[in-house]
DNA sequence: CGCGTTTACGTCGTTCGTAACGATA
DNA sequence: TATCGTTACGAACGACGTAAACGCG
């Protein structure tokens, strides 16, 4: 058993059972993934993967057990080498982060811009995805950090820090009688309307519709998208009205007017999730930093290396960065 | 970076930093692992040893955390290899114990003696020791698993399985004033004679003698041993009044007399301590089960996978184990 | 001078990539 | 027939053990 076998049985893993895919994101040949696997098999004596004829159906049982240990090894060797790294200030490297497509485009890209002109030799590999599938991801180890958001507590994976916090912003056209009304609508009000929002804040158990529910009502959810610019389009359509987070919502909208929601809905809090047992590059703590100014990045490191637990400092509330970015203003 | 080199550097910092002795315990050259620690440490950039001239005097603060994390891998690569082993039902394997002198020559042996003919192929390694260096073997990974006792609740390292209760007992020499009265000593009488018990007990927290200073008593020490055996032949000598386990003390003692303790001292419980993270091999259930038998062995297995947590069946009282032992018939 | 580490060197095993083959959908 | 996995082979690298040299107490 080598580091080498273990590395190719989990990209094999990684890739959907497929050798040749696996072979060429570890830049190494398809047969030489082959042969290590079997051999693999052969000191151990079973059969890691299910198959059929030649190519791989499946996982066994005892496959699946080697192959979360197999990760942690590699976690762990991969740590060894952020400490190597860290040791002798190398410069370049890669910060994974998985996030949601709200985060991602308007709170990331200022932080993400100020990032790579402090590190321009680290990658930054965003990953985008679902709200579902983003601790996922971090704990299967496929990114060194992610950025979820939620109304409760910290997420139960991995290290929480608090970034910021945030609330949600009702939108609707211009002449909507929304618009035109002194004050903010009520709950029962806007229950009436036919609703477009985020397809994570419309599922049964979100906090969202949990405060419908409490207060006895059911929304009716006109349309659903992950994504904030999709939202805006078709309040501006008019196919009802907009509940976003006001990261997503400019002062000066053009033909839409952002209305408060705070009184309304819980407030939320964007958290900086690490993977627990990561050793961080010196570089991803100053990520941490330039996300969350307020927490100190000693603490971050002394709870990262289990020396202490959290206890953060409360996070500000989220402001329109310094500037317009180029995203913005187009 | 490689297993072995991992495997070497462990070796290396566990044979007190003799490559040596490494080499050897290994079952490989000296050049080998100083070549392979060489490369390591080019690899990594850094020194993991501090040198002084040629030989290794100590190890460095990065050193400490790769070590840390090499232990961490070199066990989940052992435990790759016991699922392999335990699904080909292997019979052969090391069963490596640590435990305090009493239960090594009391309440082992039998279980031990059963364990080895149901397993004649396994080698059992018994590694008795201090009170206190017991559970830090564990940790370190040293030995599968810990037999260890207290009067309090179970151990913070790893998983710990309730084995059996015991009661501490006194012992004097047959013309001792204790010996012709009907009702046993007081805790005060008690405290009045030189004691002889073990080092553990004797220390200021230990249980027993939070027990007297409850009460505002001070015992005399007379003697401390780490053995039973010794403490028996001390008090026959006339040196004091016994304090041990109910296990060290047969029911037909000569020249002795063992009076109850339980009204006195809190009762005590042996554990079965399992190293946190461990796969277990199949026969080291068949132990535990020859050693708790009121514990189902699929509980064990279910706890130490994370399926579930501990939630285990009270334990019996100790009693003498069937038939008489060969060691104690002498 | 003994102990322990390093250096040097020759041999062996292993890995890797290229290329051809085979099976499967 | 196109795709994916296996087998075959040759070249190159790397690890290992033996033997000798070096430093240190």
């Amino acid at each position: 058993m080598t580091l080498v076998q273990l590395r190719y049985l989990v990209a094999i893993a990684d890739a959907g059972l497929n050798i040749t895919l696996a072979a060429e994101r570890v830049h190494a040949t398809q047969p030489g993934l082959s042969k290590q696997l079997r051999q693999l098999e052969d000191e151990l004596g079973f059969r890691l993967f299910l198959r059929k004829g030649k190519s791989l159906q499946g996982v066994t049982a005892a496959g699946e057990s080697v192959l979360h240990r197999a990760r942690t090894i590699l976690a762990e060797a991969g740590n060894i080498l952020a400490i190597a790294a860290n040791l002798r200030c190398e410069a370049q490297g890669s910060l994974r982060i998985a996030t949601t497509h709200t985060q991602a485009r308007f709170a990331l890209p200022d932080v993400v811009g100020a990032f790579t002109r402090r590190h321009p030799e680290v990658s930054v590999h965003l990953n985008p995805g679902r709200e579902a599938g983003v601790l996922p991801q971090l704990r299967a180890g496929g990114v060194d950090l992610a950025v979820v958001s939620g109304s409760g507590g910290p997420p139960l994976t991995g290290i929480a820090l608090p970034a910021y916090h945030w609330n949600r912003t009702i939108v609707v056209p211009k002449d909507h009688p929304f618009a035109r009304r002194a004050r903010p609508p009520s709950l029962e009000e806007l229950a009436a309307q036919p609703l477009v929002g985020y397809e994570s804040s419309m599922l049964p158990d979100s906090a969202l519709q949990r405060t419908f529910v409490a207060a006895g009502l059911r929304p009716r959810i006109a349309m659903t998208a992950g994504d904030g610019d999709l939202i805006r389009t078709y309040v501006r359509e008019g196919l009802g009205v907009g509940v976003l987070a006001e990261m997503a919502v400019s002062p000066d909208e053009r033909d839409l007017v952002a209305l408060p929601a705070d009184h309304l809905f819980d407030r939320c809090t964007t958290w900086i999730v690490l993977r627990d047992g990561l050793v961080p590059r010196d570089y991803l703590l100053d990520f941490i930093h330039e996300f969350a100014p307020h927490i100190d990045p000693r603490d971050v490191r002394r709870v990262v290396s289990g020396e202490a637990t959290a206890g953060w400092p409360a996070a500000p509330h989220w402001r329109q960065r310094g500037g317009r970015t180029a995203q913005e203003t187009t």
